[in-house]
DNA sequence: CCCATGACCGTAT
DNA sequence: AATACGGCCATGG
């Protein structure tokens, strides 16, 4: 008998989740970006939000960044964030990831 | 249903 | 470049 295992996460928060899934290694991608992708554009914050509350394990986190190709939070360890970017080979200047246009996915 | 939150965003100082 | 504001939005209490 199938038990019930679906996650508690709302249909938008699958969406955010599955779309942070696909962000290709090497690559980033906005808040604003991922919002626009799950189907509600302007809902960067809320994506925020989610990346926060949501913990599930093998989910490239760190390569959700703000705008402009900020840095952006990652539950209060940016130094890690930022870390990982650079083991993916992105450049850190002045708390941005250098020529985030061209690696923007 | 109302209200507070916050890994945001664009614009203006 | 740094800070301040107002606007936006999906959650959870």
């Amino acid at each position: 008998m199938t038990a019930k295992l679906s996650s508690t996460l709302t249909p938008f928060a699958r969406r955010v989740l599955s779309v942070v899934s696909r962000i290709p290694a090497g690559r980033v991608a906005t808040y604003g970006d991922i919002a626009r992708r799950a189907g509600r554009p302007g809902a960067a914050r809320a994506v925020g939000n989610i990346m926060r509350t949501a913990r599930r394990p093998g989910l490239p986190y760190h390569r959700v960044i703000a705008s402009g190709g900020q840095i952006g939070g990652y539950g209060g360890n940016v130094q890690l964030k930022i870390s990982l970017l650079i083991a993916e080979g992105h450049v850190i200047r002045r708390r941005r990831i250098a020529g985030f246009l061209n690696k923007r996915w």
